[in-house]
DNA sequence: CATAAATAATGAGTCATACTCAGCAAAACT
DNA sequence: AGTTTTGCTGAGTATGACTCATTATTTATG
């Protein structure tokens, strides 16, 4: 019976940190009571401190688990043996949609890192969730798609940034999704797409030339 | 004798202001106490509310000055006739520079949109902040340096978007600033440049070519 | 200049709420 | 069945944002 009592603790532990996630999400962390969770969790409020230590503690629980769904949620979304730039497109379009389906959530993370006046943290969980687009760029610098000279994490400060960014001002000005978002950013990337002229051109600089203007006019074709 | 005594009012809402700033920074919102940012400002505390209403308002108070305060130095540090592009580095370079420089508070802006439940604000100072941007893209636009098929917003979510995503980084891991991150994404909006493929080749496609091979190589000539 | 009226400042007191802990209940052993 | 261990409870405490009756200062008036 040793088993039941541990899934008992776990379902309490796991009903407050739900109850805790939908009252963050409706009345922000300062507008969300201790004892309002404890109701919705069908709990006394003395024993929510059993298994957070603090408001704090719970409020990174939340967050914590948000982003380990979203690591999950994005693995699933890439096909496995697609080129880096389509599954960078099935990322990009995952991770933009989620930010803003569940953006009271993203929102709230930045408090997650805050605690009184100490150094913001770097949060794990956001750290394994970035590992998977640092896992599909790695892929394409393996295979020769992606050129290796710029730093890997410069390249995923644009990606998450804009799309980041994006989603905020999405949310807050209350406009639709937009994915011409998307197919800015991807069109950036070509950027990091290995041209390689100068091989090329050793060989044969007429075949250089049409790769060239192949190029551009996709770039073109774009606009 | 008005005038003076306009003067020392002002004064001392500046004072309580600048505390504010300061406390807010070593402590963050929740470690800063009304007490103390009194104490510091030299007021009794119930002096605070009769110049801002409640804590909140006096960090949206604090958030918007240095927003304010940002938008000005931006202004400053933009030659008035130089290139789009260099006008450009100049931004990002001071952008990226301050946010770095006083991190603090421009982690404390999010709480400022945070209000209980409510939806994330807009606020007003920042996005006055963002008008020193658009107004190089629309020169650059006006200009023809610039092509204008892509929504400058999008533009913008990738340049804020990047640097404020890089200087969080770079702040939280501890690193020094890394201007190779202006040079990554000046790089980038190489793409929103015109390249005038379709004119220059009705008039002369050698001309279009030897042009298009110039871009290329200007590209490439960075990895 | 004296006095009244208006405006500003004060800080002890109020109130809301995160957190504690002494007591109770249930489960697990013996 | 009794004993120990573990888990739960909610009234009580501590803290800190905010109020407001009182006091101080400035301005207006004759």
């Amino acid at each position: 019976m040793a088993n039941t009592q541990r899934q008992r603790l776990e379902a309490r532990e796991e009903a407050i940190l739900i109850a805790a996630t939908t009252l963050f999400g409706e009345s922000g962390v300062d507008g969300a009571r201790m004892a309002e969770i404890a109701k919705r969790a069908a709990v006394a409020e003395g024993t929510i401190y059993l298994y957070y230590k603090t408001k704090h503690d719970l409020l990174e629980a939340v967050v914590d688990r948000f982003w380990r769904e979203l690591t999950a949620g994005a693995r699933q979304a890439i096909t496995p043996n697609e080129t880096v730039s389509t599954q960078l497109r099935e990322l990009a379009t995952y991770h933009l949609t989620s930010l803003i389906d569940d953006f009271k959530i993203v929102d709230i993370t930045s408090r997650a890192r805050q605690w009184h006046g100490k150094p913001s943290r770097e949060l794990p969980q956001i750290r394994e969730y970035v590992r998977v687009f640092d896992d599909i760029i790695q892929r394409g610098i393996n295979s020769g798609e992606l050129d290796a000279s710029t730093p890997i994490w410069q390249i995923r400060d644009v990606f998450y940034g804009t799309l980041e960014h994006s989603a905020r001002t999405l949310v807050i000005r209350n406009q639709p999704i937009d994915m011409g978002v998307i197919d800015n950013l991807l069109g950036l990337f070509d950027q990091y797409r290995v041209v390689s002229l100068n091989d090329a051109g050793a060989k044969d600089s007429k075949q250089a030339v049409l790769q060239a203007l192949e190029n551009i006019e996709k770039q073109v074709s774009r606009w």
